[in-house]
DNA sequence: CTAACCGGTATCCCGGCGGTAACCACGTCA
DNA sequence: TGACGTGGTTACCGCCGGGATACCGGTTAG
């Protein structure tokens, strides 16, 4: 998932920052713990995905959820209206697959090398 | 149009760099010349309209004629790939507009003026 | 006691985006 | 002859996003 190679990742239409929408995407089937997001997303810095966490809170997009048990335990959590973006994120990665490879192409006849 | 508390802007949605999804939507009822562009695109320099320009050239998403005739003239327009985008582009300014107010609301609740 | 895990924060660095300003070639007009 | 419009290019500069690294407080496992 998320792998440097993605087209998700390389689609001209972007969420917020570099992370918004893919951090949205990995909460699409339920809450997730801050360590548990930083594996699908490849690379991601604490540091960044604290920052992204913390836009996507501000703007209502997920919550944030301290358990207050012995042990340490944050879930992150789409809000409804996280969840409703994902509907035009659909439309974006549907672009993306139909044609991704045509902006490839012309990228490469551009002669920028792919 | 496009004006700087057009919404808009300030979508988390974006395409390609800061002005890539205005200029599509600027191409989108014909071809139009640079400095007819920069009438819309309230404040891009010329620079910046340039690299951009460049770049949906580059992608594939338009196509710049320059007229041979006395004077200098030269007009872009959409490509059928750019055209193509404009659909998740209507995908999301309808989430932008069903949404916008929910997102500014959750903004101000964080403490975050308005 | 020590190490590791969790969920971060603090600091530094770098590159790229975006803006300003100056300049330029070409042609037209007065 | 000079000013002006068109469609740029170039140099410079500031800011911010993103990455790497180090550290930290609390808890638990060995």
């Amino acid at each position: 998932m998320f792998d440097p190679v993605c087209p998700s990742g390389l689609t001209p239409i972007r969420f917020g920052d570099k992370w918004y929408g893919m951090i949205i995407r990995c909460l699409e089937h339920g809450p997730r713990r801050f360590s548990e997001l930083r594996v699908p997303l490849r690379g991601i810095s604490a540091k960044v995905l604290t920052r992204s966490l913390r836009a996507l809170e501000r703007d209502g997009m997920i919550t944030r959820t301290a358990y207050p048990g012995p042990v340490q335990r944050v879930e992150y959590d789409l809000t409804p209206l996280g969840r409703s973006l994902l509907e035009p994120m659909a439309a974006a990665c549907a672009w993306a697959e139909k044609h991704w490879e045509e902006l490839l192409d012309a990228r490469e006849a551009a002669g920028h090398p792919r």
